[in-house]
DNA sequence: AGCATTGTTTCACA
DNA sequence: TTGTGAAACAATGC
């Protein structure tokens, strides 16, 4: 689920809500998750700190501690992972994008009819920070491929696709031979677009995936460059990136929404990628 | 049973 | 050396 705009949903709840707690116990115990490190090194390493800022590039977030005096706490969801914060005040229990979950609910066995499909199921709990007011930052993942490791390396990052100038965009998107698609996706040239926003966007912008990204127009890149930021905007406010216009009709026997051709399936950037052949040259 | 999955890393190859 | 694409990773869901 999480491309950039879940994940800045994630990043303003940990902001909202875990900021300036000191924090008393930290559960590491998934050493595939919390890897490279092995348990109880994120614990000794947070236990008695406190979170103080909360960051993100792209689908990368992490949470400075003691005013960046401590170390930092890198966090990524991956492709299912989710932040949940619950405490005591049942108000504040939520999740990271447009899916309150309240403390009731995520107390599982406490309710006594957990939802084995729920994102709350208990066993999904990867990685627990536990605040002195008995409040919890919580990361959860089915799948385990999210992380959570101090001070991430976020070097081979590009600009994150909300911030960067359109100029700049333009400069780096707009090169090499690779179709557009696997360019807008490549975190190393700009960082947040995932699977589904980079079909939507182009399907926003007219533009085919597979069109080479060395080979656009300066008014595509610049076109391209509006898109994306309206595109990834409208997600952040939406819910999420399932909230785009096309992403319907991302199947077979779909019709495209503006002009009604069928959408085409292939994989692009190594992707599942959809497409209307008809508006998308 | 088999295939697909909203992400990242590693490896093979041109 | 650089760029590109497939496979592996973990654990479901259909």
């Amino acid at each position: 689920m999480p491309e950039l705009p879940e994940v800045e949903a994630a990043r303003a709840l940990i902001e909202a809500h875990a900021l300036g707690r000191p924090i008393a116990a930290v559960d590491d115990r998934d050493t595939y998750v919390c890897r490279p490190h092995g348990v109880g090194e994120l614990s000794d390493a947070l236990v008695g700190r406190t979170l103080t800022r909360a960051r993100r590039i792209g689908k990368s977030m992490w949470v400075e501690t003691d005013e960046g005096e401590g170390p930092s706490l890198g966090l990524h969801l991956g492709m299912a992972g989710r932040m949940v914060f619950i405490s005591e005040d049942v108000s504040a229990g939520t999740s990271y994008a447009g899916d309150p979950m309240s403390a009731t609910e995520l107390a599982g066995e406490a309710g006594g009819h957990p939802d084995p499909r729920s994102s709350g199921n208990p066993a999904w709990a990867r990685f627990t920070v536990e605040f002195e007011d008995g409040a919890a930052l919580i990361l959860f993942d089915k799948r385990r491929l999210g992380r959570a490791v101090l001070n991430p390396d976020l070097s081979g990052l590009g600009p994150d696709a909300l911030e960067v100038p359109r100029a700049v965009f333009a400069e780096r998107v707009g090169a090499g031979t690779a179709p557009l698609k696997a360019r807008i996706m490549d975190q190393s040239v700009i960082a947040g677009v995932g699977n589904l926003l980079a079909d939507e966007t182009l399907w926003q912008a007219g533009l085919s995936p597979l069109r080479p990204a060395g080979e656009l127009t300066d008014e595509e890149r610049a076109h391209l460059w509006r898109t994306l930021r309206r595109c990834t905007r409208a997600a952040i406010k939406h819910g999420g990136v399932h909230t785009g216009r096309f992403i319907p009709y991302r199947r077979r026997g779909a019709a495209c929404p503006r002009c009604g051709t069928e959408p085409v399936r292939a994989t692009v950037g190594g992707r599942t990628t959809w497409w209307c052949p008809e508006e998308q040259t």
